[in-house]
RNA sequence: GAGGCAUUGGUGUAGUGGCAACACAAGAGGUUGUGGUCCUCUUGACAGGGGUUCGAUUCCCCUAUGUCUCCCCA
């Protein structure tokens, strides 16, 4: 990602006025140049070729695991987010951007809730299950932005919507979101898996959680949590609060046998596949509608997490349909397209560009647009600068575009009907008739 | 939502209570229709507003944005 470009913010100015006092130092007339909102940022295009990769991995890898496609608006109903994110959360507590209209509307902070109401919505319970779709998209939220944060973002999800709650599936998402970041060439992942357990589990370990911490001297943000969201505890990374961590009672000590082999199925699919995870017993996800199995994706040694997911097995219900377990993540387009230019800028480069127009005079000039008419049916890349008249710049800029070769186009070759072939790199030129340009060029290419 | 630090051309950096410098990038030239290297020239900035001051890009305050910590997440 590039660095935001700073300019004056816009504000209002008052027009000069001369009568106050009489200036003494020659003033610029104010400016009104506008920027980006915060935390919103525009993708330039030297950066679209980061972009680019990460859009074809993202159709090759969901071709390949069966995902289909699907847009949702990013305005939604702000009800579908505070019942399915839960109201509780932070996300729905203080992220979300109401738009100002008759309905409660929002700019939908993440996808997953609005993929579900799309699944009812289309009577997708009704297709052969599982459903399997992804996104790409923007998601909004109302935060303090910082690096790898941003109010405005993208994400690519892939979701697994009305089988069994069978853990295969929650090992093909993790699959799936690890196979694109190793396509990305992004390679130190880390994988974090947890469980959570379900609906008859949690709320024994939520007691056993309450019942530990009760007269602990933890920070006030885990005071607050242990009424909201007691499972959050174990997130806080308060150096008072992270002695308790250690002996606080386990997940895993509390889930129900179903939960114990559905994780444990989990793993051994993972063992199986031979990608490497890490059990990590704290990670709990903040958004209320994950059960089971939770996990996130590192890249080593970074605090931002590049995916995350986990089972969902009752937002389904929760956003009005029958009980349909799925499993499902989310991957931060902007945190990798970071990491990407990060490790591999010579990814950015611009891809060589096989001729350059050249053209002299206006008999040619006019010309020129049939002529590159002529390369792009022949399949041939063209660059020109139809808009310079010195054949300097203009042959300068060839070379600046890295173009393999300069087809020069003057008076002469547009009366005769031919067409110099240079090649930059030697520069060696030959005139070629023009109906033999496209072969020749093609020739010359191999 | 709370706190710290920062903001100088397109980019990266100097610098100063009194003409804001350099490099790269960009544009135009270096005499006939030939690029790269080289040379010349040009464009272009003190984030915005207010205050102190004879004078503020510099000191102070506010705002905006960025960044970091917290919170949380992708």
């Amino acid at each position: 990602m590039n660095k935001a470009i700073k300019k004056a913010p816009a504000k209002k100015e008052e027009a000069e006025t001369t009568a106050a006092k009489p200036a003494k130092r020659a003033r610029k007339p104010g400016k009104f140049t506008f920027q980006s909102v915060k935390g919103m940022h525009d993708i330039l295009p030297v950066d679209q070729v980061f972009w680019d990769k990460i859009r074809k991995e993202v159709l090759n890898i969901s071709d390949y695991y069966g995902f289909e496609r699907i847009d949702t608006p990013a305005i939604e109903n702000a009800a579908v987010f505070e019942k399915g994110v839960g109201a509780a959360t932070d996300i729905v507590e203080k992220e979300m951007f109401y738009i100002k209209s008759d309905d409660k509307l929002v700019l939908r902070p993440e996808c997953t809730a609005s993929v579900v109401r799309a699944y009812l919505e289309h009577g997708m319970t009704h297709l052969p299950q599982p459903v399997k779709l992804y996104y790409f998209g923007p998601m909004y939220r109302h935060e303090q932005p910082q690096e790898g944060r941003f109010r405005e973002f993208h994400q690519v999800g892939f979701e697994i919507l009305g089988s069994e709650s069978d853990p295969i599936y929650d090992a093909q998402v993790i699959l799936a979101c690890y196979r694109l970041l190793e396509a990305c060439k992004l390679s130190k992942l880390e994988i974090h898996v947890n469980t959570i357990g379900c609906r008859v589990c949690r709320p024994v370990f939520r007691r056993r959680l309450l019942e530990y911490y009760k007269n602990k001297p933890i920070c006030k943000d885990c005071r607050r949590r242990i009424v909201t969201n007691p499972l959050r505890l174990l997130d806080c990374k308060e150096e008072k609060c992270e002695k308790f961590k250690k002996d606080a009672p386990t997940i895993l000590d509390s889930t129900c046998n179903n939960c114990n082999t559905h994780f444990k199925s989990v793993v051994e699919y993972l063992d199986e596949l031979k990608i490497p995870y890490i059990l990590d017993n704290n990670l709990v996800r903040g958004l209320d509608y994950y059960s089971r199995t939770t996990f996130e994706i590192f890249e080593t040694g970074s605090k931002l997490a590049l995916a995350g997911g986990g089972r969902y097995d009752y937002l389904v219900e929760i956003l009005g349909g029958k009980v349909t377990p799925a499993v499902g993540a989310a991957l931060g387009v902007e945190r990798i397209v970071s990491l990407m230019q990060e490790r591999n800028p010579e990814m950015g480069r611009k891809s060589k560009v096989d001729v350059f127009l050249v053209h002299i005079g206006s008999l040619a000039k006019k010309k020129s647009l049939v002529l590159i008419e002529e390369l792009r049916k022949g399949g041939i890349r063209v660059r020109e600068a139809l808009g310079k008249d010195s054949m300097k710049s203009q042959l300068r800029q060839a070379d600046k575009e890295n173009v393999t070769l300069a087809l020069i186009y003057g008076q002469k070759e547009a009366f005769e009907d031919t067409i110099i072939i240079r090649d930059l790199a030697n520069s060696s030129q030959e005139t070629v008739p023009l109906e033999k340009l496209v072969a020749e060029v093609k020739r010359r290419l191999k």
